[in-house]
DNA sequence: CGTTAGTTTGATGGTCCTCAAGCACTGTGG
DNA sequence: CCACAGTGCTTGAGGACCATCAAACTAACG
C-alpha cells in the first residue's frame, strides 16, 4: 500500500465533509441553536456569531481544545521555513505574526486573539513563510493533522466554518496593507483599534466601550509601519481629541463615531456572512 | 435529492483529488517530462517550472483555455462584493485587483499576468471583497465550475499544483504588505521590478535583461503607495544611478546585483518548492 | 536600589506629498 | 493639414508628515 495512503484517505475526507457542510450552510442561515455563553471558548463564540451550531459541533469543538499548552512571551512558537505538523487554537493571550527584513526591521503581518487559528495553512498546504511570537503567556490548544481530520469528518459543518474564519483572516491582511498603502498615521491607528474591537468584541473580549489589550507601543508601530515615537504621539491625539485612550493595557473608546470617521472604517470585510460556496 | 447534490458530490471530487494528488508531488521531485515550449500556454510554463507534468496533465490544461473572452482596458471584470461563477485564467495582458477608499484614494493589492488565476477564491470559497480591472486589453479563458471540477477529478495533479499557484499568490500579497510597512520609496519599487521581473520570466515574458511592462506611473503608485509624481523621481533616480529602466513600456535591468542589494530582494517566498501537504 | 522595559516629550531633518506648470505623444474633428 | 483635447511623463517649489536622535520619566522586578 502507498505509504501515505492512510493520511491521503483522510485528507480526502476531511475536504469533502468541509464541502459537503458548506452547502449545509447555505440553508441554515442564523437560525436558533443552542445559547452560547462566556463558558464556551473563543472559537467557538466566534463560529457561532455567524453559524448556528448544533450541540454535538458544539461539543466536538470544545474536544478540539484538550491538548492544552502553554507558551511564554517572547519566544517563537514557529519560525519561518518550519514544517510543522500541529496547528493550534489560541485560547488566552495574544500572538503577532510577522517577517524580518534583512536589515533587522519587522513587519508585524497579523496579531490573533483567542478564538483564532494558528498555522492552519502549514497543516493544510504548505510550510509558513514567517513567524509566530506570543505576545503574552498564553494557552492554546494543540491541534494535531488527525484531531482535526477527525473531528471535520465527524461534524462537517465545522470544517466550512473554520474555512469561513480563514478566509476571514485574508481578507483582513488585505485590509492591512491596503491601510499602510494608503492611509495616513491617525486613520491607521483608528482602523486598528476599531478592527480589533471588533474581533475582540465577538469573542466576548470586549465591548463598544474598549477592551484590554496588551500589546506595547512597540506592536503597534511594528505593524502599522511606523515608529514608536511617532505611535505615541498619535495616541496621544487622539486621546487629547477624546475619540480613544490606550493607557495601562486598556483601550477606551471615547467619541466612537468620529473615530469611525477618521478611519472610514467599514467591517463588511469581518462581517461577511455570505455563503461559503456558491 | 439534495438540491445541491450533484455539485456536491463534484466539489469533493475535485479537492479529494487534489489531495492525492498533493502526496504524488510528494514523490515526483522535478523530474524529466516533456519539453515545454513557448507553444504552451503561461500556465502551462508556470506550473511547469515546480512540478513536472504527463502529457495527459499538459493536455488538460490546454482544455481549460477554451473558452476564450477577451474584456477591454479599463472596465472592471469583476466588482466588490460580486458572487460570480467563474474564474478566469489570463492568457494575454495585464489585470490588478485593487480596493477603492471611501476618500477616492485606490491601493493596487497585486497585479495578475499571463498564467495566473483571477477569482479562484470566488468560485471555491466565496465573493472576491475586491475588484478586478485590466490594465490593457486582454485574452482571458473563462474557467466555470464544471469544467474546473471535472479537469481536477481527471489529472488530480493539477489541482494541487494549482493550489499550490494560489498559496504562492498568498506569500506575494504578505510581501507587499512587508514593502508598504518596511521599505523606503526607491527600496519598494526596486522590489517590485524585481518580484515582477521573476514572475514574467516563469512564463516565457522575460529574461535577466528586463521586460515589457504595459503599467502607467499611476499603477505603480497605486500599487506601491507612493504618489505618481514621486513614482517617476524615483524612476529617475534608478536610471540615473544605472541599475533599472522603466521606459517606453520595457523594464531594462542594468545593474541587477546592485538593485537586489537595494531592494534587499530574496526571492525564497516565489520559489518554494517544498511539499504542498505534509 | 539598580536594571530593564516601556512611555513620554522636544528638536531637527529627511522623505514624500501637494500644487503648479510644461512637455511629448496620440487620436479626433474641422 | 492643423487645432485641440486627452493621456501620460517630467520637473520645480514649498510644506506636511513622520523618522531619527536625545533624554527624562515611570513602573516592575530581582
Amino acid at each position: 500500500m502507498h505509504p501515505y495512503f492512510s493520511q491521503e484517505v483522510r485528507y480526502a475526507g476531511l475536504i469533502q465533509s468541509s464541502v459537503r457542510a458548506a452547502f449545509s450552510l447555505l440553508n441554515c442561515g442564523r437560525s436558533e441553536g443552542p445559547m452560547i455563553s462566556a463558558q464556551h471558548s473563543p472559537l467557538t463564540r466566534k463560529l457561532s456569531a455567524f453559524v448556528a451550531l448544533s450541540e454535538a459541533e458544539l461539543a466536538a469543538l470544545e474536544r478540539l481544545h484538550q491538548r492544552r499548552r502553554t507558551f511564554v512571551a517572547g519566544r517563537d512558537m514557529v519560525h519561518q521555513g518550519q514544517t510543522d505538523q500541529a496547528a493550534y487554537v489560541l485560547s488566552s493571550g495574544w500572538v503577532c505574526s510577522y517577517k524580518i527584513q534583512p536589515d533587522g526591521t519587522r513587519q508585524i503581518v497579523d496579531f490573533q486573539i483567542p478564538g483564532d487559528f494558528l498555522g492552519l495553512r502549514s497543516v493544510l498546504l504548505r510550510t509558513s513563510d514567517h513567524s509566530f511570537e506570543p505576545i503574552v503567556k498564553i494557552e492554546a490548544a494543540e491541534v494535531l493533522k488527525d484531531d482535526l481530520l477527525k473531528t471535520f469528518a465527524e461534524t462537517p459543518r465545522l470544517a466550512a466554518a473554520i474555512l469561513w474564519a480563514a478566509s476571514r483572516d485574508e481578507a483582513m491582511v488585505v485590509e492591512h496593507l491596503v491601510g499602510l498603502g494608503r492611509r495616513d498615521a491617525d486613520a491607521r491607528m483608528a482602523h486598528f483599534l476599531l478592527e480589533l474591537g471588533s474581533r475582540l468584541a465577538l469573542v466576548g473580549l470586549g465591548t463598544k466601550e474598549g477592551y484590554d489589550c496588551p500589546l506595547t507601543q512597540y506592536h503597534l508601530a511594528d505593524a502599522l509601519g511606523l515608529s514608536a515615537i511617532h505611535v505615541n504621539r498619535v495616541l496621544r491625539q487622539l486621546r487629547e481629541s477624546g475619540m480613544a485612550t490606550f493607557r495601562n493595557g486598556r483601550v477606551s473608546f471615547g467619541d466612537r463615531d468620529k473615530l469611525v470617521a477618521l478611519a472610514e472604517f467599514d467591517p463588511v470585510y469581518l462581517d461577511h456572512t455570505g455563503p461559503l460556496l456558491i
